[in-house]
This record gives C-alpha cells, sequence and structure tokens, in this order.
RNA sequence: GGCGGCAUAGCCAAGUGGUAAGGCAGAGGUCUGCAAAACCUUUAUUCCCCGGUUCGAAUCCGGGUGCCGCCUCCA
C-alpha cells in the first residue's frame, strides 16, 4: 500500500488510483525564458522519481509536464533582446532539454506547449463565462470571479477576505474584485505574440494553461497533481477554481507539493541571486551527487545547499560506488563445490531478505528517500564487513550473495535514477573532477607516486612519508597494494 | 495582518505513543614500514522552552520562543 500526503487534506492517504491499475499525474514545468538551478531540479528529479516508483509498484503512468511559453517575462526578454518571444522559448526549451538529459530524467509522456492549446484555452474560458465565473471587462480582458467560486482558498488555507488585508494584491479598477485573476489577456503592442479570440486579440493567463492542459492529456479528473509548495497559492489555488469551474468535477485527487532548496536559509531563487545552475553543478561534480543530494531528504522538507554539503554528499556517494566497484569484481568470480554457508554468510543473507522488504516500505511510505538512503548504507557495510574480514577467502556462496546485492541496488537504481552507472568509470570521473576543482592533473600524481615507489624501493621511507603527506594535504590518498600503489581522493578534506 | 511549514549530536538528516536510523566530521582499535580503503568500538540519558494527557511522549494537547515559505514572478 503507497501513502501519499495529500496538501489538499493535509494528511497522509493511500493511494487509491481512480482507474485501476493506472496513475495519471501533471507536474508544473518550467517557464521557458533562462536556465534552470537546482532549485528547479528538485521537483524535476522528485517527481520522476515518483512516477519510476509507481511504475515500479505495478501501475501503468502517464505524466504530464508542460512548457509555459506564453508569459510577461518572455515577452520582457524578447524585448529586452530585440527578438521575437519564440526566440527565446526555442532557445530555452533546447537548454532544457540538454539540461534534463545532463540530469538523465526520464521525460514526461507529453510535454505541451501553451501555444499549441489555445483553442482549448478558449474553450475553458468561454465554459468558465457561461458557467457565470468570469466575467470580460470592456478592454477585453477576461476575469474569473473569485468570489462566485465557493471552494475557492480549499487548497492553500487561505480566506478572501484574510488575503484582502495583505495590501499586496494589485488594484485594478477593471476588477470587480480585486483578487480576481486575469484568463485572457487583451494585446498591447503588435509585436506580443496574440491570438484571435471571441473577446479580441491577447494571449492566455497564466494558470489557465495548466487547466487546459491537464484536462486534455488527462481528463477531468486526474490522480496527483504535483509541484513546488510556492506554486499553491496562488497559481494551484487558481488551477482548481477554472478546472472545477468548467467542470464540475473534481480537478486532482491528490496534491503533492515539495519543499524548497535553500542557501543559507533563504530559498533559492532568481529574484534573490543566490542560484547555482544545473550544468554548472553537473559539470563541477556530476548528476550522481545532484541527484543524492537532491534525494537526500524529505521531499516535504527543506533542503539547505552549502559546499559542505556537496562534500559530505560527494564522500558518500563515493563510499557506494567504491562498493559497487569491489563487488562487481567478486560476482563475475564463481567458484563450484559446495560447502554450509557461514554465520557470515547468512548474516548478509539475511541482510539481503532484509534491505529487500525495508527499502519498498520506504518508498511506501509518502518516498522516503532518506530513510532508503540509509538502508542503503546499512546493507552496504554489511557487504564489506564480509568481503573485508580477515583472511577473507571467496566461498561457492559468494556469487549469489554478491548478485543479490548487485540485484537489489539495480531494482533500487530503477527507481531513483541513481547508482546505475558504472562503477570503475563513474569513480575515475569523480576523480578527475576533483583534480580539476583543485588545478591539479593526473600526470604530477603519477609522477609523485613514480618518486615515492624510488625512495621506497631505497628504504627512504622519510621521502615516501613525506611525498604522501604533501598529497595527502591536497586531498589525495595513495593506497599501497601488493599490485602497485593507487590513488584515491578525499573529498571532505578541510571541512 | 492572514495562511502554511520547520526546530533531533560539530554539520546534514530519518524517526508521529514503546525507550533516539543513516551519512559526513571526531576519538580509540584491527590491518599497514608509515598510511589509505574497509571493518569493530565510541560520540545526543536526550530530541527549542514551559506546562498537560499517559504506565510510557522527540512523537499527542495547550502556551511560548526562533527560523523559513506563501499572500507579487518563482519549483
Amino acid at each position: 500500500m503507497i501513502q501519499i500526503t495529500n496538501s489538499l487534506t493535509r494528511e497522509k492517504e493511500e493511494l487509491v488510483p481512480l482507474e485501476a491499475g493506472k496513475i495519471r499525474m501533471y507536474v508544473c514545468g518550467p517557464t521557458v525564458y533562462n536556465f534552470i538551478h537546482i532549485g528547479n531540479a528538485r521537483p524535476l528529479v522528485f517527481f520522476d522519481v515518483v512516477a519510476r516508483y509507481l511504475k515500479f509498484s505495478g501501475f501503468q503512468v502517464t505524466r504530464i509536464m508542460n512548457y509555459t511559453d506564453v508569459d510577461d517575462k518572455i515577452i520582457q526578454k524578447a524585448k529586452e533582446e530585440g527578438v521575437s518571444s519564440d526566440v527565446i522559448t526555442q532557445k530555452y526549451i533546447l537548454e532544457f532539454e540538454t539540461d534534463m538529459k545532463l540530469l538523465k530524467v526520464e521525460a514526461p509522456d507529453v510535454q505541451p506547449k501553451v501555444t499549441d492549446h489555445i483553442p482549448e484555452i478558449i474553450s475553458i474560458i468561454e465554459k468558465l463565462l457561461k458557467n457565470g465565473l468570469a466575467y470580460v471587462a470592456d478592454n477585453g480582458e477576461v476575469f474569473f470571479s473569485v468570489r462566485s467560486f465557493p471552494g475557492y482558498g480549499k487548497l492553500s488555507g487561505k480566506r478572501l477576505d484574510d488575503l484582502l488585508v495583505g495590501a499586496r494584491v494589485a488594484p485594478d479598477e477593471k476588477k470587480r474584485d480585486p483578487l480576481d485573476f486575469s484568463l485572457w489577456k487583451p494585446r498591447k503592442e503588435t509585436s506580443e505574440p496574440s491570438w484571435e479570440s471571441p473577446w479580441g486579440p491577447g494571449r492566455p493567463g497564466w494558470h489557465i494553461e495548466c487547466s487546459a492542459m491537464s484536462v486534455k492529456y488527462l481528463g477531468d479528473t486526474f490522480d496527483i497533481h504535483g509541484g513546488g509548495m510556492d506554486l499553491i497559492h496562488p497559481h494551484h489555488e487558481n488551477e482548481i477554481a477554472q478546472s472545477e469551474g468548467a467542470s464540475k468535477k473534481v480537478f486532482a485527487k491528490y496534491w503533492m507539493h515539495n519543499n524548497m532548496l535553500t542557501v543559507q536559509s533563504e530559498k533559492m531563487s532568481k529574484s534573490l541571486g543566490n542560484i547555482w545552475l544545473v550544468r554548472e553543478f553537473i559539470n563541477r561534480f556530476t548528476a550522481e551527487v545532484l541527484k543524492f543530494f537532491l534525494l537526500s531528504g524529505h521531499y516535504r522538507s527543506t533542503l539547505d545547499f552549502s559546499e559542505r554539503q556537496v562534500k559530505e554528499h560527494q564522500a558518500a556517494i563515493h563510499r557506494i560506488y567504491t562498493t559497487l566497484e569491489k563487488v562487481s569484481q567478486l560476482e563475475t568470480l564463481e567458484i563450484k563445490g559446495s560447502s554450509n554457508p557461514t554465520i557470515e554468510e547468512q548474516n548478509l543473507s539475511k541482510a539481503g531478505t532484509d534491505f529487500s522488504q525495508q527499502w519498498r516500505a520506504a518508498m511506501d511510505d509518502d518516498f522516503n528517500t532518506a530513510k532508503l538512503f540509509g538502508l542503503i548504507f546499512d546493507y552496504i557495510r554489511a557487504v564489506n564487513a564480509y568481503i573485508d574480514k580477515k583472511g577473507f577467502k571467496p566461498s561457492p556462496h559468494t556469487h549469489a550473495l554478491m548478485q543479490r546485492f548487485t540485484s537489489e541496488l539495480s531494482q533500487v537504481s530503477q527507481v531513483l535514477n541513481l547508482f546505475g552507472e558504472n562503477p570503475t568509470a563513474f569513480l575515475k570521473e569523480l576523480r578527475l573532477l576533483f583534480l580539476k576543482e583543485r588545478g591539479l592533473t593526473e600526470k604530477e600524481i603519477l609522477d609523485q607516486i613514480e618518486q615515492r615507489i624510488e625512495a621506497r624501493k631505497s628504504k627512504n621511507f622519510q621521502l615516501a612519508d613525506d611525498i604522501r603527506s604533501t598529497l595527502s594535504a591536497q586531498g589525495i590518498e595513495l593506497r599501497d597494494k601488493v599490485t602497485g600503489t593507487d590513488w584515491d581522493v578525499s573529498f571532505t578534506l578541510g571541512s
């Protein structure tokens, strides 16, 4: 049984699909006028995981995420750059797709654009007018009449009279009530994108697009609507008013909202200027580290970003991949014969059984990825304890135990979209990125290692140790093995 | 002013009535020429404060304090 916290009821509820075996979900997508930052990536990564887990649990999932490609900000940016809005939106849709690929996040089933759905939008507005929930102002602007919709405020818990006191509601003499919001905006300048409508040339308001596109692809009522918590009011509240006002049916059954990413306790946002672009982060630290970070806390909690946290997560993910690499080497080694499993082997087998059951339970419980991470580390410790026990020799059971581990992790990987890289290649990438961060080259390190090998041959341990400690101070750790000296990086140095 | 969220170790973080997961950092040990990785042990008598309910509360209730978000574009 999967439970999700429904923002609408503020309760954790059992997920019961409207249609057996199927889940239809809609998540608000980007306004395409800029590069996305890692705060924007949180819902992209999280709702991808939601969809993946639902599929993993046997549901057929349809997921829609829109592109908002008509908007004041786009028009403004187009003006600034002296180009048409299309130029801006086409560019940033491509950039968004690039970022999604860098993140290795699966694309939703449909990514509709507002500009391709003007007839649908007009048709909803007409329904709202017919139902007495909207009105046309003298200049051709169409407004939604908030006070005519009795359920207004049910998602955000806000009351209309309280909102008025907020004093930040823009006064506008065309509106019958200051809280009414725009469904259709008349064209101001011919250079603006506009479409013909029964109310003259113009363009849709912000909220109506999501109502029109969700209904088109998912029907009047669908299962899950997701987005960031900052969209609850007014965006999602208005979507409910429009959709339910037009169809007279329940809009979305479950509302899921991810919390914000903060920097020093302040929301990461374009307006505050404290952003890290997705591509910058990935180029420096990999998509794995970003996704690990974004899923390391529960989705309903704020997540604070700092460079220190990045290092800690790098160290954590390095630990996971180091174990995966060790295991992959043992996994190929099959020993024939028979023997009774040792106590260690029985324990590891049980750890696998526990893990298999517990990680699903964690995900069933409102997608608790943070708890799942804890379980992974438990399992990893059990595996390391077995492999690295003094005097360890592979037995006829080793192969199966390692395969079990790999197969459990690969199932988790399917769901979290993490830990699926080739361990050796990924660890190498981490090492090289680490060197790049610090302006070091692999050759410098290999040269140092050569010198140290010479020093050790001549029993000059003083020099050998000096080389080691110099490298160590730079975050490079040397490992002497029978086969030679390897090097690796230490992420939390200096923190 | 209204609505909502959060407060758990040095840092991050899970945990919604049964006696504090996990990661990072720290300490001691095993291993090692010295190290590293890995493992073992250890690090919060206590979960912002004050009351209450209960055999029992980080978890429920009441009252404070602090931080954040939304009410304007924001994921």
